[in-house]
DNA sequence: TCAGCTAGCTTAACGTCGTTAAGCTAGCTG
DNA sequence: CAGCTAGCTTAACGACGTTAAGCTAGCTGA
């Protein structure tokens, strides 16, 4: 039932055994194989429609095979996770710091918002190769910025944050597919208009009145020029 | 075994059945009481400490009993998080709105470091009155600021982003409760540290050498000062 | 006063989940 | 060709969210 072996070997007959020919031993499961699996899973099902069964049935294994290269479904998330951070590409250093900047954060978010199950498991410790090596590259350019001691970290964190929370908020309201939830709360505001009187004005839950990428990218350049602003103007410590 | 009644009504005789007090019947359970009891089950275990009948258990009734005022566990999940958006406390308004803006977002930062759990639940629609009041308040501030239009949809936008994110990864950190993983994480770093020059320099993985407090605010400030920079250079559409 | 209704709970049970333990087997090593 | 083990399978456990159906205390209306 699990396993997608068109004939047990021990329901068949000896000869229907003997008989298939010399068919290619399946490639060996890997690791690797698995998180792959999974991230495809997770993009057409969501979160909720990844479990170990399914995932083992995909790559024609049972689910207790898996505990083989991995040691938890856990594991398989978090190396998840950090696959898709994989995605993001490192730009080439260029000598416009800003502009370097932008596009790997730029490139971050896109990647979220592709796999719109990955903010959501940002609850979890982010120490993977990939997320490093894109937090290393973000500073590396801050520094080129004159960033330095107090200041990096600030501007580091406030970039990370926003970029995070760009992809969660977003995602969130993407990944509510019930345009009927999504009118229901806006007709909500709208009818208690005088208790969110500037949020009905501003309509700030009216979705087609908003770029997202334009808003992305407005709030990306304000960090970006707070982040220029004083440069050097405290001491490391 | 799972109520906590002392003896069961069909057991005992019925001289002793009658024979009880006139005991006073407990507190009806209302949704209300539900959400209470699953915040601090939350606080005290973890998101996944909380289950329908452990919290059932605390409510001395039975697991199904909670379907009666509650249609899913993912409802209780939306009225905790909502509930705890309650605690954010609404300043009065003064005429210095970049204060009140600093005031609310740090309440909304300390009420979500108060619950670690609540910045993984972010992920789902967050619609609740309370988000939605003190999304108005946030709002209501940033107009007598002078924002507007598009400038007031990025600035609105960037401030929960940014509220957002530094709560998730702070509160994944310090949830990260495992002292041996912090320094697992920093050793990684700083034993390959020719792959991580910038961040091994910076120490941006030491968490003994930053306040995490003084960070949060120094880029809270950050994103005040480009916000009031161009009050008014575009119109509303 | 009492039949009858129903809000509010309980008992029972279903199907699914993550995970462990133990057994089988193909292919390599000596 | 004996024997070992990496890599899988079968079997099973306990916990989970949730549904269906049954019981019961207390209120309502005649």
């Amino acid at each position: 039932m699990t396993s997608a072996e068109p004939d047990g070997p021990t329901t068949s007959p000896v000869w229907l055994r003997t008989e298939q020919p010399r068919t290619r031993r399946r490639p060996p499961l890997t690791a690797q194989r698995i998180v792959d699996a999974a991230v495809a899973v997770l993009d057409e099902h969501g979160i909720e429609g990844l479990t170990m069964r399914g995932l083992a049935q995909r790559l024609t294994v049972t689910a207790t095979a898996l505990y083989w290269h991995v040691r938890t479904k856990d594991d398989v998330l978090d190396l998840a996770l950090d696959q898709i951070f994989g995605e993001v590409p490192i730009p080439a250093v260029t000598d416009d710091w800003p502009h370097d900047v932008r596009v790997l954060v730029r490139g971050w978010r896109a990647a979220m918002l592709a796999h719109p199950w990955a903010p959501g498991l940002v609850g979890r410790p982010m120490l993977g190769p990939n997320v490093l090596a894109r937090t290393e590259f973000l500073q590396s350019a801050l520094v080129r910025g004159g960033c330095r001691g107090v200041h990096l970290a600030v501007v580091t964190r406030t970039l990370a944050n926003y970029v995070i929370g760009a992809s969660l908020t977003e995602a969130t309201w993407h990944r509510t597919a019930d345009p009927q939830a999504r009118a229901a709360a806006r007709d909500h505001v709208a009818a208690s208009a005088d208790i969110y009187p500037t949020l009905t004005a501003s309509g700030h839950l009216d979705d087609s009145r908003w770029d997202d990428d334009l808003l992305f990218e407005a709030g990306l350049d304000g960090i970006l020029r707070s982040a220029a602003q004083h440069p050097a103007d405290e001491a490391p410590h």
